[in-house]
DNA sequence: GGACAATGCTGAAGCGCTTCAATAGAATCG
DNA sequence: CGATTCTATTGAAGCGCTTCAGCATTGTCC
């Protein structure tokens, strides 16, 4: 990547002065109204107990909090209420592809019930992994949402963990069912008649890289596919843009090229590996096929199209928000400690059939 | 893209109870001291009159607050001091591309601080554009960053705008000389000698569209560049995803293909463009050369990687921040009403010379 | 030795809201 | 008509923290 030289900002000044406006609060409208604070509040609140009050004087209430536009503080009534409708997201970095994806269903679905979240990214160091759910914790949030982190201490609260199988007591985790994932990657380039095939192991900071690595050699033994210890590239950090697994590649090309597909770690390093083969020539399709995985925004658009076992990010985010404002308003129930949800293979073009592969330059 | 089943979850049930568990609160420690609350507090919090305490009591209190792992809780706090060290992030949507590197600039500067964020995606829609920033105030935020949004109400607290050059008093705005940007795409297109370009103009909801087609139409013209009405593609969705230019694009083919180079809106739609135009047989850069704007992360590993501007949108999101924590805590001082950044030329792949140019087929 | 200052700490109010026991006044009843 | 029950509303405590005026106690000085 190019380097880039820092531009100096140009700066234009002007002058003027914004006060902070202070909002209206129930105090106003109370002494407004000639009323107590409390009938303000239960009738805004509609409590039961409002219903006591005369119609007459619900009336005037809520038409005094229209007039000031009334719109009550919620860190008052968090601190009241002991709830603040805030819930914390722990992911390790915002990053194209698998994270966008998580983070709309998480914000769709919170935004929704009303709830607004706190995003914070550990860069995987175990520090911050330790620190911030007592951050978080400290801004008073109902719960905490996990993505692709591990759980090192106890939450203490509510929480779901996204993409990472967890085992800690009181926490559901929304996994895809990675088993099938990984298998339907494999059997699809088994299928093509790949035989030699480079898998990429993800770096050990994404906690999916463990299960995964074993399903696929799982998956391969079944497809009588054999594993070369040669054909084995382990990303070693995020990979958070198609850098690394352009890097790795680079560097595995040099060694050995014997192989004729490759089943990425997910879509992000399928493209990097695409880009690095075909700086030396090597061209996806035609000369060998790569698998991806997650189905980013760009999967369908890029050259070649490619091909991948979809997650369904968005529904997981939307799942997680669910398991988690259920365990926050009902603690005493019953949870569910995992929801699996299935992958799906989309085939583009990234694969082809080795029949059809044309001969390498 | 293809339609994907909804998959039915699978839950697996498991019994626990997890009690919120209460954090020790300044009552506790000082209950155990035999001390006040106003003693401890000022400790903790090291304000002047703390000093006034004996060395040793002082000692103590911070003995015990270690022994406790005593964490303030920032919601009282923040209702005491009216200052909640939470600002609120008003973007469109999150997407890949321009949304994430911005908002990991933003991020990192605000946690620098030892600030949180509200994250809210408004959809274009102006009456969630005007809901957003009451709701954030509700919240008791100190600031509002808007990415590229319109500001249809005076905040009434410090803000800034990210990408929208606004009037607003008392709102900095954070851009890139879109002049620069526009003037270096169609200049290193005129130097490549091409004549037809096809200009994307941005779909209305972008608020960098309106300048940027202006700024188009001057540099055409101080370039000598033709602009064919039928060369000119009106994004009018968002554009999260390369999809729109695609379809856009897709479409513009079948009525005319005589263009030799396409000036896009930004790299996500230079992406999808050259996806259609492969897709009949024009290939980049060989029948057709493609500028890009933004420098997203994929844009240097995509096939061809993109000749594209590069906007320093982390920078743009750390210089928010600073600017906004300024007017947070100076708010007297005067304060600019525009930082204007550079952006640069990466010239990569996507662009050739006329000369070299092959006949299409 | 009494006025005064310094020292070390605390009490209480306040942030804006919720909640519920309590109350004043009207209505009902025997 | 006094006791009782309702009805409509409020006072006050509390959420956890900050802040500052004020209060004992001890020390200083002429």
């Amino acid at each position: 990547m190019p380097k880039t030289k820092k531009p100096t900002p140009r700066k234009i000044w002007k002058k003027q002065g914004s006060v902070p406006a202070k909002l209206p609060g129930l105090k106003e409208i109370a002494q407004h109204l000639g009323l107590s604070l409390a009938s303000v509040s239960m009738v805004i609140n509609d409590v039961p107990l409002a219903q006591a009050l005369l119609p007459e004087t619900r009336a005037r209430i809520l038409a005094a909090a229209k007039e000031f536009n009334y719109r009550p503080n919620l860190v008052a009534r968090a601190l009241s209420k002991r709830e603040s409708r805030t819930v914390g997201v722990i992911g390790p970095e915002s990053s194209d592809g698998y994270y966008t994806r998580v983070m709309r269903g998480i914000e769709e679905a919170l935004l929704d019930r009303e709830y607004l979240y706190f995003t914070v990214s550990h860069l995987s160091r175990d520090e911050l992994i330790r620190e911030y759910p007592m951050l978080l914790r400290q801004r008073a949030v109902d719960g905490l949402i996990y993505v692709n982190t591990k759980i090192l201490d106890p939450p203490g609260i509510p929480a779901v963990s996204i993409s990472y199988s967890c085992s800690e007591p009181g926490v559901t985790s929304i996994v895809v069912d990675q088993q099938v994932g990984t298998r339907l990657a494999v059997q699809h380039l088994h299928h093509l008649g790949h035989k030699k095939i480079l898998f990429m192991k993800g770096q050990k900071t994404c906690l999916e890289s463990g299960e995964r690595w074993r399903l696929l050699l799982d998956a391969a033994k079944e497809f009588k596919i054999k594993i070369n210890p040669e054909l084995l590239l382990e990303m070693d950090h995020n990979q958070l843009t198609p850098e690394l697994a352009f890097e790795k590649v680079q560097e595995l090309l040099k060694r050995c090229s014997d192989f004729t597909a490759i089943c990425a770690f997910n879509d992000t390093s399928a493209i990097g590996a695409i880009r690095a083969l075909a700086d030396v020539g090597i061209h996806c399709p035609q000369n060998i096929s790569v698998v991806g995985f997650d189905d980013i925004s760009v999967a369908g658009f890029c050259m070649p199209r490619l091909t991948t076992v979809r997650q369904p990010l968005e529904e997981m985010g939307r799942q997680a928000v669910e398991c988690l404002l259920a365990r926050i308003h009902e603690p005493n129930k019953d949870h569910p400690s995992k929801v699996v949800l299935q992958p799906e293979l989309i085939v583009r073009e990234s694969t082809r059939s080795m029949e059809r592969a044309k001969k390498r330059p």
